[in-house]
DNA sequence: CCATCATATTGTCATTCAACAAAATGACGA
DNA sequence: TCGTCATTTTGTTGAATGACAATATGATGG
């Protein structure tokens, strides 16, 4: 529930109008959003199945796509649907060895898209 | 019918074997997940109108439901909805003045978040 | 070339999500 | 108290997502 406060009183507010519409010009270095890539990463770790996924790939842990489904308890196709997005969101890289495709956390990917996501933050809070 | 998992015996397959299933009691400081808070928060940044919608509150704006359905361009009623899942991923905080509710970044939840994030990270890549 | 194994893709279904309109809640002011 | 304004909540609908089974792709060994 919302806690009432009422002692506030005037309809005065509005404090920091940085400007009513700001369709301005775009100054140099304005990031005007998140980074598509970025985008994806959120969406990536977003869902609680590929959370727990990425879990498996702790300490630099390579796993083939069947033995992240066999952990996982979801199926193999799945965990291949899922990995892919966690691929595109630059979260894993993928490595074939014959048949076998291993996947491990992409260290570059993740810290990368961090840095864009405090950049973001920086900007907007 | 399931796979059977069968080729155990290859050769750099199954890395170090961090635990097959670690059910075991958890050590002090064990993150062994993303905290539920920030699991909202990544949900809450992972769509493009709640992206859109935190870059209304830069420089710490602070804005009403009804100004950022407008700026955005979307129902009053979905601004809400949406500032309210955004407040759920501590993202953003509520301030009622009057008949008014603002909302402006929550500086202090993002951190927080960042920081859980961080520590995810840190263990699983 | 053919069979087999691991992965990727396709098709389907149930669930979730984003958006809106409409109605309910809550807060002034007359 | 009553009416009005801003917000929230409540349906409802179409799109996106997550999961699976079934099939296709690709690599290796015979």
């Amino acid at each position: 529930m919302m806690v009432v406060r009422k002692g506030e009183s005037m309809t005065q507010a509005t404090p920091g109008r940085p400007g009513p519409t700001p369709p301005a010009a775009d100054p140099v270095g304005t990031p005007a959003g998140l980074a598509p890539p970025t985008q994806e990463f959120l969406k990536a770790l977003g869902s609680p199945t590929r959370q727990r996924i990425m879990m498996l790939f702790a300490q630099g842990a390579e796993l083939s796509v069947g033995e992240v489904a066999e952990r996982v308890g979801i199926s193999q196709a799945t965990a291949s649907q899922q990995l892919t997005l966690l691929r595109r969101g630059r979260v894993v890289t993928s490595r074939r060895d014959g048949k076998t495709v291993y996947y491990r956390a992409d260290r570059a990917g993740v810290l990368a898209a961090l840095a864009d996501l405090q950049s973001y933050l920086a900007t907007c809070c």
